[in-house]
DNA sequence: CTGGTGGTGTACCGATCGGTACCCTATATG
DNA sequence: CATATAGGGTACCGATCGGTACACCACCAG
């Protein structure tokens, strides 16, 4: 039972950083959203930085799980996947409640690069570059490392451009980049 | 005179929120940092956003002039210059107090995308992206429209890569992307 | 000298920050 | 029943937040 509560306390945090910010927000605006006491919520974290890499956790899971299903119900063969993976993106950019990456937010707001927030940031990347590198290598793509740092790098982009630009058309650009590196 | 101090304070700010975050740096150390009274401060700038927003015209105006002239310095040539693009790029993220981009940052931390901040992030990159868009056109590339959208998702991406996920390859994969999407 | 005027610093405002001491209650065990 | 214990809430901590009231002081005009 207190791991179901712990958790909505986790998705309820999530969702407050993704859209306001983790600076900007306060313990003191999630315990009133939550209903939970503040000594509540300090028995299950010991600090603020310790509910933000829950919550970071949480969205590293969620937002991988939900993009490797996307892709693999858009597509089958490999290298086709990897194309998909930008329907997706832009599946995500659409929606409504859309405001950039998490992972990129939290690596702004914070500087230290070897703080644990920023280390789960980059390891979230990661695991996204090894799951292109994945599709790349079954798909027999020459030098797959290098193929799933480019598919990284119009990635990235097509967030930055879709959050920062307001591009509508940023999916659409780097599907159409990533088709041409990976024909050469 | 005054002129010179107010630039000396928006420079000093420019330094503080690019290294420290915009919400994470509260005026009082700004005050302290520069020597000035909380008074004065406030007599040039009318707020906090005021100052921020300042720092960031100012932040513009350096980088934009720091890239166009390494770009021109490295090339001549409008399609040898799309790529020394990403020769700059290198040598910013290679540049000791590399944080990332200071656009990117303040959008992240600001959510409403109607805020002056925001809309003056987008407005830096759209400056950029019609500075690479004149080279397409200068190098009698097709579609420079869409040439400068690629390359935007580039360089975004490589500044992701370098500032989150700390590759220390972005800028030359960045630039091997460029060049088989200039060929085609 | 007197009397403005504009820029400076001191000291402070209420609100909010992250975090905690303390009390209270529900339940399990004797 | 009494009692120990864990999880809950109230109320508060000192520090800091963005911002301001007000006294001060150098200057120039008369």
């Amino acid at each position: 039972m207190r791991q179901t509560k712990k958790d909505e306390l986790v998705e309820k945090a999530l969702g407050v950083f993704y859209q306001n910010g983790f600076h900007a927000t306060g313990m003191d605006r999630l315990v009133a959203e939550t209903g939970i006491s503040k000594t509540s919520m300090y028995k299950h974290f010991n600090s603020k930085d310790d509910l933000i890499l829950a919550a970071l956790e949480l969205r590293d899971r969620l937002f991988r799980d939900w993009m490797v299903q996307r892709i693999e119900a858009l597509a089958s063969a490999p290298a086709d996947r990897i194309l998909a993976l930008f329907d997706v993106l832009g599946e995500w950019f659409d929606s409504p409640d859309f405001k950039g990456c998490m992972f990129i937010k939290a690596s702004a707001e914070f500087p230290d690069a070897a703080h644990p927030i920023r280390r789960q940031s980059a390891a979230h990347k990661r695991l996204i570059q090894s799951y292109i590198r994945d599709l790349a290598r079954q798909a027999g793509l020459n030098d797959p490392d290098r193929i799933a740092r480019q598919m990284m790098l119009l990635k990235e982009g097509a967030i930055i451009a879709a959050h920062v630009t307001r591009s509508d058309t940023a999916a659409h650009d780097a599907k159409e980049a990533a088709r041409q590196l990976l024909s050469a």
